[in-house]
DNA sequence: CTATACAGTACCAAAACGGTCCGGAATCCT
DNA sequence: AGGATTCCGGACCGTTTTGGTACTGTATAG
């Protein structure tokens, strides 16, 4: 699976409606009305939006939510991040020690740590401004094929700017 | 948190024991106690490890767990889709129709799936003759910086107003 | 025939997820 | 000032998933 919680789901899906409507403030019913989900969760979810510093809230009669800061500046491993904390895919590689029972026999601790971060890396490079229009650069391989081995399985992507260095 | 299960990284341990170990077949006692593990949750993974094709099972007395082929034909990615299933980061990325509710407004279901995509692509290059050592080859970016708007060098998050705000 | 070791499945507690609700607090309008 | 509007901070709760165990059955070596 290596799911995305419903809520980052969500919170990538309305930031990119605010987004998408230049810098105007919504307030959540609008916002809630337009992506078609329910109020209560809405609302929910531009809470923690607001706490994770992502967008700015105005009270009040005509108050509503607004970007704190430029599309482009903003990422989608943020989201995640202010939605559903640090991004870790396993327990073991954020935290630093004692944590993990097996950790000294462990053989894959760094190169989990290392996964995690080339996934962390990739969804920090994907901006709002880009997720407003569909992607259309290239999403190419994660690993350097130093070490291709003869893994030639298919289901690659079709990884035509494939810049190979080294 | 962008998690994997703890079963998926029980197997990834698992199998990386039994590839370290050259191809003798292990049963799941002795697999159990190398690994600092229960023998039942253990026995659990092997079994399902089994299912999915990547290790083969000999019963009887002299039975145990051996690769189901060569360590560089087996891939992180399918070491996860054995223990939980296909690779999805968002509901929205693997069907193909209807789960969704909000699916026609979505305007960001074409870019989960080209995330989704890029990370499985990336899994499917780990092999585990690779994790059995510290991966020494470098870890490179997911995107290509094709069309970076102007991003620039950016991640500089205390960029401050961007004042919106009427 | 018997001990060993895998196969299948059912079971259960605990945690996380998904979603709702309500009493405040700030802001605007009259 | 007073009320209407809108965000804020929680608590709350049913359902699903996760993590882990147990038990019965089947194949194999000796
Ligand atoms: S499984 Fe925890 S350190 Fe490897
Ligand atoms: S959230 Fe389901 S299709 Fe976009």
């Amino acid at each position: 699976m290596l799911r995305v919680t419903k809520l980052a789901d969500y919170g990538i899906v309305m930031m990119t409606y605010v987004a998408s409507r230049g810098g105007a403030t919504h307030n959540a019913r609008d916002i809630a009305s337009e992506v078609r989900l329910p109020l209560p969760m809405v609302s929910k979810v531009l809470k923690q939006l607001v706490r994770g510093g992502l967008l700015v809230s105005q009270r009040g009669t005509k108050g509503g939510y607004g970007l704190a800061r430029r599309p482009e500046q903003i990422t989608v491993a943020q989201i995640i991040h202010a939605l559903e904390g640090p991004i870790a895919v396993t327990q073991c590689t954020d935290k630093v020690r004692g944590d993990c029972d097996i950790e000294t026999k462990c053989p894959v601790r760094t190169n989990w740590f290392m996964i995690n971060q080339a996934i962390h890396g990739a969804l920090e490079k994907i901006t709002l401004a880009e997720m407003t229009q569909p992607l259309r650069h290239q999403l190419v391989t994660l690993i350097d094929p130093g070490t291709r081995a003869e893994a030639g399985t298919g289901t690659n992507l079709t990884a035509g700017a494939y810049e190979q260095h080294g």
